[in-house]
DNA sequence: CAATAGATCATCT
DNA sequence: GATGATCTATTGC
């Protein structure tokens, strides 16, 4: 585990959607990037604080790692897309596609923070008891905020799921520590979360 | 509080 | 036919 501190957005409009040049890099990048940023899905939204990359054919536990197939194709088009698959044979997971079309990193959100629409995702999560149950983790934020695979391919700056820039930010440290959930690459660091946020999926 | 079992099915071998 | 980027309930200290 280790700390990385930032600096608060140089040049940010509040609420503005995020343009597609800030998904056309690294997924590394864009997955430090994206914390302290909205998700918003219709009526529904919140703070991102948690994310995981996965770099695609160089990541034994990307989905892409062994090339396209019909469920993974969207990782390696356009950047600024979503990525929604089926696991577990019960649950969604979303993920935004990074890197130039033909490269298929990828970043997981992991963890949102509920902002926006809280009384209807409470009643999507019924089981959830304290606020910080609604969202910590990556099956229980799509339930929340009604995001399915439906969405898979979705365009980030058209569609009504989007990423826009945070209203009000408080300067905040980012932890970097190992992937959560996956046997392969399993040390890698590429899970990151807003540092002592307690929205996240496990401290 | 930590560890574990069970649910349940699309995808790939 | 096995597995998986998960979650919840339950069991055991």
């Amino acid at each position: 585990m280790s700390i990385i501190t930032t600096q608060p957005p140089a040049r940010s409009q509040p609420g503005r959607i995020l343009p597609r040049r800030f998904y056309a890099r690294g997924a590394t990048d864009v997955a430090q990037d994206l914390l302290g940023k909205y998700l918003i899905h219709q009526d529904t939204g919140g703070i991102i604080v948690e994310t995981e990359a996965y770099l695609g054919l160089k990541d034994a536990a990307s989905h892409a790692y062994c090339g396209p197939t019909d469920r993974n194709r969207v990782m390696f088009g356009p950047p600024g897309h979503a990525y929604v698959y089926f696991i577990y044979g019960m649950y969604e997971c979303v993920n935004v596609v990074c890197e130039k079309k033909g490269e298929a990193g990828a970043v997981l959100i992991r963890a949102v923070e509920p902002r926006i629409g809280i009384e209807l995702m409470r009643t999507r999560r019924p089981g959830a008891k304290r606020l910080r149950d609604i969202a910590s983790g990556p099956g229980k934020l799509t339930i929340a905020m009604g995001i399915t695979r439906a969405l898979n391919g979705a365009d980030l700056l058209t569609s009504d799921l989007t990423v826009r820039e945070a209203i009000a930010s408080e300067p905040f440290e980012i932890t970097a520590g190992p992937r959560i959930g996956i046997t392969k690459c399993a040390d890698w660091p590429l899970r990151f979360t807003i540092t002592g946020n307690e929205f996240v999926s496990r401290l």
